[in-house]
DNA sequence: AGTATATCTGGACGCCGTAAAGATCATCTT
DNA sequence: AAGATGATCTTTACGGCGTCCAGATATACT
């Protein structure tokens, strides 16, 4: 009478429920958007009645809290393999970037609720700004590399922040029908994202000098 | 028998509940958040029946973008404030990405609204990007005042585009409370979006010379 | 006047988030 | 081995939501 799928030994009847649950969600996210993403249609997509996820979120925020946890993962992973495989010092900030803005394009529905949350409690989550390879953190450590000067602390943080708005605002506009003709204009949409980074300093600079 | 209040000679029973119901909406908006912005709430605030609104707007969508289509007004006039009070030139386009965060900032609930229908439209509202005295219109003509070449349309597209995403970028994370000891650092918050927008290129250049 | 038409009300439907009470089942104690 | 414990899940219920429909109401036209 048991699920043939799932793994055995967990710890009560269902089996690592929170995990289906978080799964559930980011399954509905993809193939419904995110306004399709109640609590019920998430208990529903696992196969558990409606009141079932209480027993291990507080509410429906903490359900996406945790889902929003796994985009920022998601994110850092995509900004490292940016990093990596940038073929100029020059270009990793760019290139940072770019990754940052295709992130958001290809998880649109992950990518607000990483936002939503955090606008509501006026914060990021801290392991984003604070764990070495955080995203925040990336950015800060290819400034470094890039030529800026990592002892005067409030220009680093200043310079990250604005990286960090800039890649954000671009991420959150690039998606808007207006640019269709610019985009083609410039051939590509990683021209235009190119374009427009190249045109705050931030991006484009030698940091200084 | 007739309400006191509202215009006398107006269409119908109500008297332009139309406009009655986006003032709802934005006194609901101030004092409740975005939230509480439900339309039977809004109707209620109206005093009028849940059903009403139906026979003024198509749904709750069309409602809130009327309330967006407000805030965009809104945000033209700052804009347009601001850029007259600049004292130079080279500071012309600070002051107006200074005044953009700050618009966010006093009307949050306001701003939010006006990108979330945005968003789902994967278009902004198309007088934002085309009236004369829109606010792209007005960052963009303000590029050409200091120094950026009308003749390059391409160009000064990047650079417009650019600099919107940095305020907006800039507008979504300045309230959070990761950046409060940065601006106690700089003394004040007008201190940290300037500090911010000195490190883009695209607030400080005189481009390209 | 009488008719058409725009406006508003009341009630209904199926969703939603969430709470409380009861059933079920792994684990712990003895 | 047996029973108690307590976590997990289901059922049921409540109020609020967006929206639709049928009827009431008041204006405008002829």
């Amino acid at each position: 009478m048991r699920e043939t799928a799932a793994a055995e030994s967990r710890p009560y009847h269902h089996g690592d429920l929170s995990r289906a649950l978080i799964d559930a969600a980011r399954r509905l996210l993809e193939s419904e958007g995110p306004s399709a993403l109640s609590l019920r249609a998430v208990a529903r997509e696992a196969g558990v009645s409606p009141a079932a996820p209480y027993h291990h979120f507080k509410d429906k925020g903490e359900l996406l809290e945790a889902v929003a946890a796994e985009g920022w993962d998601l994110l850092n992973e995509s900004l490292a393999a940016a990093r990596k495989s940038a073929n100029s010092v020059k270009d990793k900030l760019t290139a940072l970037g770019v990754a940052y803005v295709v992130f958001a394009r290809e998880n649109p529905s992950l990518y607000r609720i990483m936002y939503d949350g955090s606008r509501n409690k006026e914060e990021l989550p801290s392991h984003v700004h604070l764990e070495d390879d955080s995203a925040y953190c990336q950015v800060r450590d290819t400034l470094v590399e890039a030529g800026a000067d990592p002892t005067d602390e409030i220009a680093l943080e200043l310079a990250t922040t604005a990286a960090w708005c800039a890649a954000h605002g671009l991420a959150e506009m690039a998606s808007f029908k207006q640019f269709d003709t610019l985009k083609s204009a410039l051939g590509s949409e990683e021209a235009f994202l190119r374009g427009v980074f190249d045109h705050m300093r931030i991006f484009a600079d030698d940091h200084g000098k």
